[in-house]
DNA sequence: ATTGACCTTAGAGCTCACTCTACACTTTAT
DNA sequence: ATAAAGTGTAGAGTGAGCTCTAAGGTCAAT
């Protein structure tokens, strides 16, 4: 499977996919001989979850270390837990602040509707 | 009330103040005889709803916009609340796309740690 | 043999939201 | 009078995450 098809398969372009093996997000591609790059049917799997990962809110260097976490055979168990409990934790601390931030806007549409009859004035109180 | 007060009352910083300025969300600052920003009081709520705004996850782009209509007298308060309500819909949303993430990073930590004792392959889906 | 599609690399450019620097001018304190 | 502090501008740098270009190599079809 060479780049094009990749790209095709993933709605991921070629510069984005060369990229991301440039951050070490893809690992080894393996090359055919005239040095075209030659993708694993695995590697849509992995560019889909990169993908998923991203719109998620990792960063690259985050969905790096998830994916290595993930892939790598000789991992330590618990190590790999408390990757994912990290993971986890951040993940959640970022829930509740999208939380609080659902609220506020939330209290200011309110506002706004009540305040729709009589004057009107935009987030200054 | 030059920068370093209007820096001093908001916790801008000034080449934030001035960056600000630059892309349109200040409109037009007033400036004393040697060229310095001379800011009225006004600009301490002005620059305090910027920040308020950023931190409901508008960008500055949007609040331009916003204050724009604002200062055009182009925004009435049910306009505001579709805006509060459209930031809204789409932070609840990013709230469940992280939730379903939590609970994958919840499953796998638990995967791990079951095999902690014994064998320890980490599965791909 | 030549066209054209596909591939390669290095590196430049872009957006966002700053952040900082260089250098000059003004004001304030000593 | 001098030094320190504040302000001005233009423009470069940052970092994340692409996006694109230039210049060249490869390959299949005509």
């Amino acid at each position: 499977m060479r780049i094009a098809a990749l790209e095709e398969s993933t709605g991921v372009s070629r510069h984005t996919l060369r990229f991301y093996e440039q951050q070490g997000l893809l690992s080894e591609v393996s090359r055919s001989e005239n040095r075209y790059r030659n993708y694993s049917p695995k590697a849509v799997q992995r560019v889909q979850m990169i993908t998923q990962l991203k719109q998620l809110g990792f960063t690259l260097g985050e969905i790096r270390e998830i994916l290595d976490a993930l892939r790598a055979d000789t991992m330590d168990c618990e190590q790999g837990a408390r990757l994912m409990a990290t993971k986890r934790a951040w993940v959640d601390q970022r829930i509740r602040e999208l939380q609080a931030v659902s609220e506020m806007l939330a209290a200011e549409e309110q506002r706004l509707m009540e305040s729709a009859r009589s004057q009107c004035r935009v987030e200054r109180r």
